[in-house]
RNA sequence: GGCGAGGUAGCGAAGCGGUCAAACGCAGCAGACUGUAAAUCUGUCGCCCUAGCGGCUUCGAAGGUUCGAGUCCUUCCCUCGCCA
């Protein structure tokens, strides 16, 4: 393992996840054990795939036996970070951010390793300084270091400065809340590193200059390219919606489909990024994608590696299984029970018995009872386009009746809508 | 406050009295091709149903003219430029 042969700095080189940094940081990691943080935004009550990276960075400083700080911005979050946003936030309230705050430490500490060790790792709210600030003291001690000319150069300023909208007093004053988050950390912890993506470098800076300035103190940091996507969609969105860390958000069945449909030209760069796989296993994978890229065996790592990492090994193996099944085998050879479990996370309605007596029910009818279709008309169309799939076998014609004995082991369906939207039909 | 331009479907944008549920593009939803990829191509794309030369609700708002109005008139509301 290459860990022990190279330093951290090498290894964020390595894995393309140097944009920018602070001279002379190489030779701190090599000299010592550095000390240091990322902050997390609590804009939501979970982390998303949008703060692996963050999370990742974390963990390899520990594997390479630095310490590793995690910052909840409890303090920072009530005000709203201006960086990459073009338009004033909305304030979060109050109990909406305590939730918040709750839910991303949890989930923090179960993706770092915590222990008392050497050099586990911390957890901490800014809003333990920030909170009790008082603004006299914080204008005199803090607010004097920074000419407004100094925060006026900074990008994430100058952006809004240019728009219809202008900032906001407030979020004008993030940067210096940002760079006395850096203070106290370096203060408390003696940490001298800060990371982040891009959008963060100015508000990295900025604690670096409080900190040269305050402590005469060289403080450092790093930030990482913003992930990006080959076809131009934002990383970390799918038709559905956000692929949050959370498995009652985003199930693991659906995290793991996330990775494994990652575009053959990001791969490489997302296995990179987000596992601890070495410079061989990535180059072995990369000779196969180039040989066969059919296979898609680097996606298939990569959703492993990360599913796992997230969900943990079981949920991995189960993940994997359905997709295997859901996109290859033949459904209605599966018992009832190997369907039940492989359809775990998909969406599933129960019907009673008579629903399907008789003459059955319309496969029209079906759709929309199921909300696979939101009306009778839609459903209609669907099946029209033949995108509408009974037992995996397709149903063009809208008049198809459905009866009991079709039903798998004699008491469920599987409906599937267009190529990957499974939904089970229970009769009961 | 003055002058000018404009408000049409999720967005952008045609439309200039009937054949307008409204061209076209994007997004969306399906299909083909594939590798559960990318690119490309095809269909669909206001809403509903018993699917038919079917019904219903739309073109900033309210009134009016007309057999008939997205299209003409009046008033109002809003947006955007320029001037003060």
């Amino acid at each position: 393992m290459d860990r022990f042969m190279t330093n951290v700095f090498d290894e964020f080189t390595w894995r393309g996840l140097v944009y920018d940094v602070t001279d002379g940081l190489a030779e701190l990691f090599a000299k010592e054990k550095v000390t240091a943080y990322i902050g997390f935004d609590p804009t939501a009550s979970s982390l998303h795939v949008g703060n692996l990276m963050t999370l990742m960075a974390l963990a390899r400083l520990q594997r390479f036996g630095h310490r590793s700080i995690a910052l909840v911005g409890g303090g920072t979050g009530m005000i709203g970070d201006p960086s990459g946003k073009s338009q004033e936030r909305v304030l979060l309230t109050t109990e909406q951010l305590a939730v918040n705050v709750a839910g991303v430490r949890d989930q923090l500490s179960r993706f770092l390793e915590f222990s008392a060790s050497a050099n586990g790792a911390r957890l901490v709210d800014n809003f333990e300084w920030l909170g009790s600030l008082d603004l006299l003291s914080f204008l005199r001690d803090t607010g004097k270091h920074f000419t407004v000319n100094y925060m006026l150069q900074k990008e994430s300023v100058g952006r809004r400065l240019e728009s219809e909208e202008g900032i906001s007093y407030t979020e004008f004053s993030y940067l210096l809340l940002q760079a006395y988050d850096f203070l106290q950390l370096s203060d408390r912890f003696g940490c001298l590193l800060q990371m982040g993506g891009s959008d963060q470098w100015g508000n990295i800076t900025a604690g670096i200059d409080l900190i040269r300035r305050l402590r005469g103190r060289k403080a450092h940091g790093l930030v990482w390219p913003l992930m990006t996507t080959a076809s131009g969609a934002k990383f970390g969105k799918t038709e559905a919606g956000t692929i949050w860390l959370d498995p009652a958000r985003t199930s693991p069945f659906r995290f793991f489909q996330f990775w494994l449909n990652t575009d053959d030209r990001d791969v490489m760069t997302y296995l990179k990024s987000f596992t601890f796989l070495d410079r061989d296993a990535v180059a072995a994978l990369e000779a196969t994608t180039a040989a066969a890229p059919e296979k898609r065996e680097a996606q298939r790592v990569l959703a492993r590696e990360v599913t796992t990492l997230v969900h943990g090994a079981g949920q991995t193996s189960r993940a994997e299984h359905a997709s295997s099944v859901l996109f290859g085998e033949d459904i209605t050879t599966l018992s009832v029970d190997e369907v039940l479990a492989v359809f775990d996370d998909v969406p599933s309605t129960d019907l009673p018995n008579d629903a399907m007596a008789g003459e059955g029910i319309g496969m029209v009818d079906l759709l929309a009872r199921v909300q696979l279709a939101p009306s009778k008309s839609e459903a209609r169309r669907l099946v029209q386009s033949g995108g509408v799939y009974l037992n995996n076998r397709r149903i063009s014609d809208p008049l198809t009746r459905i009866t009991r004995d079709q039903a798998i082991g004699g008491r469920l369906f599987v409906i599937r809508k267009g190529q990957k939207q499974n939904h089970l039909v229970r009769l009961t």
